[in-house]
DNA sequence: AAGGCGTGGCA
DNA sequence: TTGCCAAGCCT
């Protein structure tokens, strides 16, 4: 059974404490009425998966104002909706946000499907997902667990067993605690209190509206809930990767495939990155080694990329990808470590005359 | 069903 | 420098 006075006291904070984000309607303006566009509830909670609202508000932003409706989302290029990806990580998501978008339009109308049952059957909207929109969006008593909520109720209740194996404990006490009132309000609640004050590393207690019934903090093990598995150690893979410059300015790139790591976005051409990398350069050049390395650090590798760098004349022709020319080409479209590639490669380049843009 | 899948910030 | 982590999903 529910505790009434658990969530009415943590949706109180909420009335006082809401954090203002772009794609929220704040509990005043939702007391008066105000109901939030589903698509803008499902393009945020897609890119909060695994990933800040620092990093997400400008995101957010850059799409919304490109792409105003779901329908105009699916209606975009493959490509340039990844390139506005670019740097945000967890590239699959980007792909599986276009099919989402194009389900929708064309399936459903362009209007989201309203019940958690129903969203859960779309590409890219897991458990957490379907019930965010479908508590915020459409006012379903749907629980919301994603990492912040796990945390609290490790601490609330004070499970002690260890995650992933709490995970089903910690769903139960989440469900039984979600109100058939206000469901959204509270998802977004309880998420505001793991984020600012129920934190991994030192818990604001003091001013936690649950700090009374809470457990944890009663024992004094709040610090050291949730217990977690110990994680691997990531190896270290190497790679090179060759940046090609044409000499009207163009780059060699290359779209990566659809699956795996960075799939569908653009990239340097370059070897396969393991212990011992193989690959022959992309396209005949005189390739100079400038002694540069890309460090960079992926979900479970550690990856030192050597850098190769060239200049060819107008007719070259590549074996592997093609030139973008230097006008339509921007470092931000790329992922995070190829565009750190870039940063070090160009550099290692002689500056590019200023030439009239030609005509291919 | 455990592992693949990004990135930036922070202690 | 290193490790940990942040509104998970897919296979």
């Amino acid at each position: 059974m529910r505790d009434e006075s658990l969530s009415d006291s943590l949706l109180a904070w909420y009335d006082r404490h809401a954090r203002a984000m772009p794609w929220r309607v704040g509990p005043a303006d939702r007391a008066a009425g105000v109901r939030p566009d589903p698509y803008a509830v499902w393009l945020s909670e897609v890119m909060l998966q695994q990933t800040t609202v620092a990093a997400v508000r400008d995101y957010f932003r850059r799409f919304v104002t490109r792409w105003p409706t779901v329908t105009d989302l699916a209606a975009a290029e493959d490509g340039e909706v990844m390139a506005e990806w670019a740097g945000l990580g967890y590239y699959a998501r980007a792909r599986n946000l276009l099919k989402c978008a194009r389900v929708v339009a064309s399936e459903h109308g362009g209007r989201f499907p309203e019940t958690r049952e129903a969203l859960l059957k779309l590409p890219g909207i897991g458990p957490y997902t379907a019930s965010a929109v479908a508590a915020i969006a459409f006012d379903e008593r749907a629980a919301v667990v994603d990492g912040n909520v796990e945390r609290v109720m490790a601490r609330l209740y004070r499970v002690e067993t260890p995650l992933p194996e709490a995970k089903p404990e910690l769903t139960a006490h989440a469900a039984a605690l979600t109100p058939a009132e206000r469901p959204g309000d509270y998802a977004q609640a309880v998420m505001d209190l793991g984020a600012t004050v129920c934190t991994p590393k030192s818990p604001a207690c003091g001013i936690c509206p649950w700090m009374a019934p809470c457990a944890a903090r009663a024992a004094g093990v709040q610090a050291d809930l949730p217990r977690k598995a110990p994680k691997k150690a990531k190896p270290t893979r190497y790679g090179i990767a060759y940046l090609a410059r044409r000499s009207d300015g163009a780059w060699l790139l290359e779209r990566r495939p659809d699956k795996g790591l960075l799939g569908g976005m653009l990239g340097w051409p370059g070897s396969d990155w393991s212990d011992a990398p193989t690959g022959a350069p992309p396209v005949e050049a005189q390739w100079q080694d400038p002694g540069l390395e890309v460090r960079h650090t992926f979900t479970h590798f550690h990856l030192r990329l050597a850098l190769r760098v060239a200049e060819v004349g107008r007719d070259a022709v590549p074996d592997r990808g093609h030139f973008i020319p230097r006008a339509a080409f921007r470092p931000a479209s790329l992922p995070t470590v190829m565009r750190k590639a870039f940063d070090l490669g160009a550099s290692a380049l002689p500056a590019t005359e200023s030439v009239a843009p030609d005509s291919d």
